[in-house]
DNA sequence: CCTGTAGGTATGTTTTTTGATACTAAGTAC
DNA sequence: GTACTTAGTATCAAAAAACATACCTACAGG
């Protein structure tokens, strides 16, 4: 998502609605929150339907944006292993408290 | 943004994510909750840049998933106004922990 | 040599979202 | 009757995000 109006007191909410904002980033790091650590592959597979590319631009953003770290081994075959930092850790409750909310107030526009 | 994958555990965080998930979704409800209610044409002005259409089509979602009320007057000129309903003002403060949390966490990135 | 695996990249297309521009209705003020 | 206001709508264009398909490197197994 691209901004361009002037955020002077939203900016921290523009980084923020960044790290959250793509279509699968939300599912990545809610499997990346109950993993230690997985590899590129697995997430894949757990992702069903993201393609390679999007899903390496996903974990490119997110690790730009610090809540994601990569670590390659130099093993045959090639080992990657992704898991989230400390900072994107704490994101976390924040991101469950909202789907929460999400919880409570769906009932109310569409019963299930 | 359109979701097509399963989500059984993930449904309340994709309806949650819709209400926050349009470019203006986020600086709209924070004009919102920092007024009673507000008119529309002052809401266009405050986000500065946003055209007719995306206004009101934000708006409609916003409405849609019962977090915006709106209350049109019979009078003349024509007026309409909109304010968070109770659904909308308890998203409030946990949209204000995230950008908390981007506050934080920004500095590590690109110190400013 | 051919096939398979892991972790991607390159290129082009489609879908989705947002924007630009013009226009509308109903009434008041001039 | 002309202009101005509010709160939009209609139509089309542009931009952004996601997808599809093919391909690459390095090594192992057969």
């Amino acid at each position: 998502m691209k901004y361009d109006f002037d955020m002077k007191n939203l900016c921290p909410a523009t980084f923020s609605f960044q790290v959250i904002g793509g279509k699968w980033h939300l599912p990545l790091m809610a499997i990346l929150s109950e993993n230690e650590t997985i590899r590129y592959n697995d997430l894949k597979r757990r992702l069903d339907g993201i393609t390679a590319t999007t899903l390496t631009n996903a974990l490119k953003e997110l690790i730009a944006h610090g809540v994601v770290r990569r670590e390659a081994f130099a093993e045959v075959p090639l080992r990657v292993e992704y898991s989230l930092t400390e900072s994107g850790k704490e994101l976390v409750p924040l991101i469950e408290a909202i789907v929460t909310w999400g919880g409570r107030h769906m009932p109310e526009i569409e019963p299930f």
